[in-house]
DNA sequence: TTGTCAATTGTCAGTGGCTGTCATTAGCCT
DNA sequence: AGGCTAATGACAGCCACTGACAATTGACAA
C-alpha cells in the first residue's frame, strides 16, 4: 500500500466491511440490502460488487481469516506429529492466538456474532458449508504433503480431514445454539468432541 | 389423490418436475430459468413457486428421495447392531434397492446426472450441503432413539453422524469428479471409503 | 342442476442481488 | 502539463422470488 490510490483502495474495502458488519449485526443480515451498505459509505451498489463478489461474501470476511489462520497452524505442526494429532493441535493451538488476529481486524464479539449469524441464516450457512468443502481440499492437500502420500491414489488424507471438519462444524452448530457465547467455550467444546469422537465410534454405546 | 383437483395438481408438479430436470440436464442449471421450465409447461411462473420453495427445489427433488430412502433404511436396521454398523449396513443395503425407488420417478441416469450437476454448481452445492445438515440432525435423533440416549446431554449420537455424513459427502464428491458414473461404482467408492477410515484415523501413515 | 364455497391459478407490480457497458473522474508517471 | 490507466458512477437490464388481488375451476350440498 504505497501510492494513494492503493490506500484509498483499502479504506473504501474496510469502510465497506466495517459498515456491512454493523449493519448485519444491528439489522440483520436479510435485512440489510447491498445499497443499504453502499449508501451508508456513500458509494454505488456497482462499487460494492468490485470489492465484494456478493453479500455473502462480505458476510464471511472474518471467518475467512480463522481459516486462514488455522491453515496457517497446521502447515506450522512438527512433522512427527501423527496427521489427526496435527489437526487436533492445530485447533486447539490456533485458538491461543486467534483472538490477537481477529482483534487487528474487528472486535471479537463481532466475529462471534457473525458465527452464531452464519449458524442461523440459511444462506450464509450455505455459502459457509461450501467455503469449507475448498478449504478440506486444501487441508487434505496440506496432509498428504506432510505425510509424503499422493493424494490422487492414497484416500486416506481427504478422509481424515473429512472426518476432522465434519466434527468441527458440528462444533461450530452446537456452540452457536448454546448459551455461552465466548471463545473459550468454542474451544472447550472442540476439545471435548474431539476426545469423543473415539468413543462415539466405538462399538456399543450401552451400558450392558 | 381421489379427487379431480388432487389429480390435476399432481400432475402440474410432476410435469414441472420432468420439464424442469430435463431442461437442467440438457442446458445446464445456471442457464435455465424459471421462466422457461414454466413456459415450456405451460403455467405462469408464479405457479412454479407454488410447487417448488425454489430453482434449487426442483433440481434437488430426486436426493430428496433417496434420503428419505436412505433414512427409512437406517429406521429398519435390527437393534442389536452398533450405531456405526447400523448406518454402514443402512447405506450399503439402501443402495441394492434404490435403483428401483428412482426408477419409480425417473430414469437412474437422469438421477446419476443430476448428482454430477449438483457437484459441479456452487448454487447447488451449497444447497445440498445445508440440507445434509438437516438430514444428520435427523439421523442423530434416530440413532439416539435406538440406543436408548439423550441428545442433549450426549453428544455421541451427533458425532457419530457428523463423521458418518464426513465420509459420506466425501464419496459424492469423489464419484463425481472420477470416471464411472454408475450406481455401483458409486457403492463401491462408499464400502471403500467407510473401510479405509480406520486406517486413515490410525497413528501414522508412514511406513517406517 | 344450480348456487355457494374454497382451492388453484394468472396477472401485475415490485424488491433485491447481481452483471455488462460506457462515460467520467482521479491518481500516476514522464 | 499531458497522456495513460485504474477506479468509479450512472444506467439499463436479467433473474429469482414475493405479495396482493382478481378470475377461474373443481367440490359439495341444497
Amino acid at each position: 500500500m504505497e501510492t494513494l490510490r492503493e490506500r484509498k483502495k483499502q479504506r473504501t474495502r474496510e469502510a465497506l466491511l466495517r459498515t456491512a458488519l454493523e449493519l448485519f449485526t444491528t439489522e440483520g443480515y436479510e435485512r440489510t440490502t447491498v445499497d443499504d451498505i453502499a449508501e451508508a459509505v456513500d458509494v454505488s451498489q456497482r462499487t460494492f460488487f468490485r470489492y465484494f463478489a456478493g453479500k455473502e461474501e462480505a458476510a464471511l470476511a472474518l471467518m475467512e481469516v480463522t481459516v486462514a489462520h488455522f491453515l496457517q497452524s497446521v502447515r506450522e505442526r512438527p512433522p512427527h506429529e501423527a496427521p489427526m494429532e496435527a489437526l487436533r493441535q492445530a485447533v486447539v493451538e490456533g485458538w491461543d492466538t486467534l483472538n490477537d488476529v481477529i482483534e487487528a481486524i474487528a472486535p471479537v464479539e463481532l466475529y462471534l456474532r457473525m458465527c452464531r449469524m452464519v449458524e442461523s441464516t440459511p444462506a450464509l450457512l450455505a455459502a459457509h458449508l461450501r467455503r469449507s468443502v475448498e478449504v478440506e481440499e486444501e487441508m487434505a492437500a496440506i496432509l498428504a504433503e506432510r505425510e509424503g502420500v499422493d493424494m490422487d491414489t492414497d484416500p486416506r488424507p481427504r478422509l481424515a480431514v473429512a472426518v476432522f471438519g465434519g466434527v468441527m462444524r458440528l462444533t461450530e452448530r452446537q456452540w452457536s445454539v448454546g448459551e455461552d457465547f465466548s471463545l473459550d467455550a468454542m474451544r472447550a467444546l472442540t476439545v471435548s468432541y474431539l476426545e469423543q469422537v473415539g468413543p462415539a465410534l466405538s462399538e456399543s454405546w450401552r451400558t450392558h
